[in-house]
DNA sequence: ATATTATTGTTCCATTTGGAACAATGTTGC
DNA sequence: GCAACATTGTTCCAAATGGAACAATAATAT
């Protein structure tokens, strides 16, 4: 927010903004809200401008890019997001090419997503840029801490889905 | 996402959803996300619900319950939202009385806002909500787990701010 | 002093968003 | 077999959102 050396006072009137981390009542939540925030927001910016790409279509194209085959629904679930922006983002993607839908056989009501060469394509472009926010943050903690925090997060994860 | 013993297949198709939290080429950020979308998205609901409040201005709130004295341009930052919304959320909430707004007479540019006692009263049904939902997840984790993630989230954040 | 630039908070407006209702298909219970 | 219910994906619409331009004030430079 800052980059002078002033770390407890960002305002320069007094009032210690950092502090809120440490003092409220749920200070677990709101790091994790403020880290994610920190880690996707400035990227989800530059998709926007360079790619006019919405968040919830790069979410799209990345959960494709990672399952080979999903439905509409395993996405609003993987993300947390409404089915009707799903819905809409499935369609300005086919539109551009970006995946193709072929219908269930077994279940009339879905469609099977997967991603094109195109899409691909796309996703190994915008990758770097999540890789290198995500590196410019870890970077703070060592090899041991970086461990620590990919176990932590795999439990947690974990019980967040159950 | 569901509640039965499978832990490995959601959906019965032979899609396995959660092998993309190992999978992806930025684990960290995704689940980092994941949690944070986990951990608030579910009481944002109900808070909208329930007392009609949008998550910004909940979370201007939540800044002005921790911090005596706050111009809208100090909440910006903390949140990472844009000034105008936060400058509906001023207004909303002013109006509805849960907090007040005084110029400041130092820069004739800002004003500073407080929480008024309604406002805190608010603030005090909402927190148990919160604090719920992250001890729900947090419980999975044991003491020393607990500690060690507290102070990687320090530092991430610490990070993140400079 | 005064022109230039920066900052704060607001309004305007186009876009995004998500809840609700809906049609189509599938599942369950009797 | 079929009636009730559940699920998927879509459309509609009202509300939220955020970028851009703006006025007011402040800081900086000359």
């Amino acid at each position: 927010m800052s980059d002078d050396t002033e770390t407890s006072d960002d305002t320069g009137t007094g009032r210690d903004l950092m502090a809120i981390f440490e003092r409220n009542e749920m200070p677990d939540t709101f790091r994790i809200s403020f880290l994610a925030n920190s880690l996707v927001l400035p990227v989800y910016d530059e998709i926007k401008r360079e790619y006019d790409l919405s968040r919830g279509e790069y979410l799209l194209l990345f959960c494709l890019s990672n399952m080979t085959e999903l439905t509409a629904q395993d996405v609003a679930q993987m993300t947390g997001r409404p089915r009707n922006s799903i819905s809409r983002a499935v369609h300005r993607m086919l539109r551009d090419g970006y995946l193709t839908r072929s219908p269930d056989s077994e279940d009339g009501r879905q469609a099977l997503l997967r991603i094109t060469p195109a899409g691909q394509k796309l996703h190994k472009q915008i990758v770097p840029k999540f890789a290198e926010r995500q590196g410019a943050l870890l970077g703070a903690l060592t090899g041991n801490e970086r461990h620590q925090l990919d176990r932590l997060l795999s439990k947690l994860v974990l019980a967040a889905v159950r």
